[in-house]
DNA sequence: TAAATAGTGTCTGTAAGACAGTATACT
DNA sequence: AGTATACTGTCTTACAGACACTATTTA
């Protein structure tokens, strides 16, 4: 394939802002949500230098066919290939986020099941790390990426409460008690187990994948195991489970 | 204030995108749902010539202090001064949406009261006009901007289900009756009565402004008019209109 | 009084929440 | 048997939808 950059007489020569893309990408790890940082390189030319950010930078248009496939890249090379829950979350553009200029940023939120030691591994020489999401939102993040942050928190609290999303932090197959215990972390509430069934059963987006496999010291009556019929796209449930609180965007 | 350009020793010699601000702005006029529409200018040099267009342009570093501020400019240049209700949609970006070159555009949608006349006229040079909206997605648009509009469609029918939102398409102060005809034509669907006056009560959004002022052959008993409590951000209900049906993004 | 529009009352269906109960495994 | 976990049934409550009813105006 040739180089998706051309140089192009018709292109107006107005100064362009620079446009990169974050990913805020999360998952369930010990009872707690979790995002995952990186650190800013150190040097006086840094900016943010040493602060902890979201993973992401510069758009590369001679490698990136498309803001998704930038995303995805972004991704890869912080946890190695998975194929996450990918959706675009917004933008956020102004003059002054960015010490280096006028600088506009497409940020995507991502879900991934709960990360293994592989997946940290396969990160590059950059340090990362997961943190628990509410005491990343307070820790004093790189540019405006505390706002990021909360606004993909919010997105993903709100649509949990009318859609399937947490079956994409949790890996296939699992038992429904497994998928109430993702809700409730994402959630930060209890969730009333019969309701919790129902909808989920209800719903018509997962299909059985067998009874759960008996582990050794495993207590108490072994669960059905279900898995998602379409891992592309999130299902819609017909009600909320609470009566909604916040709004997901502006 | 100084110029918001100013060069960065610090900014990366990368190749940067193209970057543009489209706006999807919506009306309620003639019992339909209506969207502006711009001419591209002709010439050979320019991208899809003599096409209709969302109105929208690049970003301009010296004067646009942020895509907010942008997209308002852009709003600005084709109706004129107005405050609409405006929010994000997301943003589209990828190597060949542009033939002259990869291209990002920041993507909003805006919402006014049934244009007037003087709306248009204070319109610049560049022909414009209102189109109904599902007309207008069938039509040959430049860029991809009929992929945007489906998107901006998409987003405002789900909103409305369990929002204020259509409080922005008509003037204040209003009537309930007048209020609940916006709902169906940007539902497209015939709404109960009594229901959505209870909702429209009961989420206490609305404050009461008078009886209408009878007009000449003004048939029928006399409506209460209301207006908003707070005009810079749309309520939430507690449930949708109906089972939801459709995504609003993604 | 008739027509037109505004606004209310009442019944019903649906689904979530609460919570008690049953089922199936292990020690 | 006792305990732990998985799963189900039943009652209640909240609210949207349907629709018939009342209220207030003009012609």
């Amino acid at each position: 394939m040739a180089s998706l950059r051309s140089f192009n007489p018709r292109a107006p020569s107005f100064p362009r802002p620079l446009t990169t893309v974050d990913v805020v990408l999360f998952a369930v790890q010990d009872d707690g949500l979790k995002v995952l940082l990186v650190r800013r390189p150190d040097g006086a030319a840094e900016p943010f230098a040493g602060r902890w950010a979201l993973p992401g930078g510069f758009v590369n248009v001679d490698v990136d066919a498309s803001l998704l496939d930038c995303a995805l890249r972004k991704l890869r090379e912080k946890t190695g290939a998975i194929t996450p829950y990918l959706e675009q979350l917004g933008s956020w553009g102004n003059a002054t986020r960015d010490p280096r200029g006028w600088s506009a940023t497409h940020c995507f939120y991502a879900l991934v099941p709960a990360p293994s030691v592989d997946l940290q591994r396969s990160a590059n020489a950059t340090e990362v790390g997961w943190f628990d999401a509410d005491a990343a939102l307070r820790k004093r993040l790189a540019f405006d990426h505390a706002e990021l942050l909360a606004a993909a928190l919010a997105r993903l609290r709100s649509k949990v409460e009318y859609t399937s999303l947490p079956a994409f932090l949790i890996e296939e197959p699992f038992t429904l008690p497994a998928l109430q215990h993702v809700y409730e972390v994402v959630l930060g509430r209890p969730v009333d187990k019969s309701a919790f069934r129902k909808r989920m059963l209800d719903g018509g987006f997962m299909e059985e994948a067998g009874m759960r496999a008996a582990e050794a010291g495993q207590l108490g009556r072994p669960a059905m195991t279900y898995r998602l019929r379409d891992r592309s796209q999130a299902a819609l449930f017909p009600r909320t489970f609470n009566a909604r609180g916040a709004d997901d965007m502006g």
